[in-house]
This record gives structure tokens, sequence and C-alpha cells, in this order.
DNA sequence: CAAATGACGGGGT
DNA sequence: AACCCCGCCATTT
């Protein structure tokens, strides 16, 4: 499973400033469909001073994952708010504040691909 | 070895 | 919107 870790941790190195993505969308990225839960517990397994922009993947549906009341989540609040992404309710807007990768979407990609007919 | 446990997600009530 | 339930699966009890 390590070069799944890798693939997740890549990324995450790669959510811009100011916007969030989910553990499902990540996990889809990296390799991995439907593995949004192993995003997690990579995520969880993170060295304290770490410099990847961990606190910019969310719940589904923009929800804070983190359990009320861990520091930790704090943290990520505190992060986003700094950022411009607010998070009232322990919410953030996906339609606002959600990464779309540049240009290259898969289901854009999908289609231009078997347009030689 | 069986059961519980999550930084998850989606569908149903 | 708030829950509940179930699928998911590596780890921990």
């Amino acid at each position: 499973m390590k070069d799944a870790a890798e693939a997740i941790l890549a990324v995450v190195a790669q959510v811009p400033r100011g916007k969030v993505t989910t553990y499902g969308a990540v996990a889809e990225r990296a390799g991995w469909p439907r593995r949004a839960r192993l995003v997690g517990r990579v995520l969880a397994a993170l060295p304290a001073g770490s410099k990847l922009p961990w606190h910019r993947v969310v719940a589904a549906g923009g929800r804070i994952a983190l359990p009320a009341g861990a520091p930790a989540r704090d943290l990520q609040v505190r992060r986003l708010r700094r950022e411009g992404v607010a998070a009232p309710n322990g919410r953030v807007d996906l339609h606002r504040h959600g990464w779309r990768s540049p240009a290259g979407d898969l289901d854009r990609w999908l289609w231009s691909v078997g347009d030689e007919n």
C-alpha cells in the first residue's frame, strides 16, 4: 500500500491555496477509486510539522471530517479561514471553493478521446 | 481469530 | 437537514 500513500500525498500537494477537494476526489485522482477512507488514514498518519496542505481536504459535501473537539480540526478551520475559505457550521461551500483541476477534468477527457469516428 | 473502528461515501428515511 | 445503515478495508482491540 506504500505506493498508494505516495500517490495520495502527491495529489494533496497539488491542491492550490484557497481551494479545497474531497477525500473521495483525492482517492480518484490518485488512482484508487472508492478508497476515500484510505486517504483519511494516510493524512491521519502525517507527521506533525508536515508541509502538505492537508487542511484543504474535506469530506463529501464540504464537511470538515475531523471530529469536533479535535485540536487538528480547529487548526484546519483556522488555516482555511486564513486562505479565504470560510467554514460556517464546519462546512465549506464546494461550489465556491471546490478545486477543479485546471482544464484537465476527467469527464472532459473521457469525452474528447473517443471522437475519432 | 472475531469484532470494533475510523480524517469516507452514497442512498434511503 | 439530520440520521441511520451499509459498503468499503487496513488497523487495532
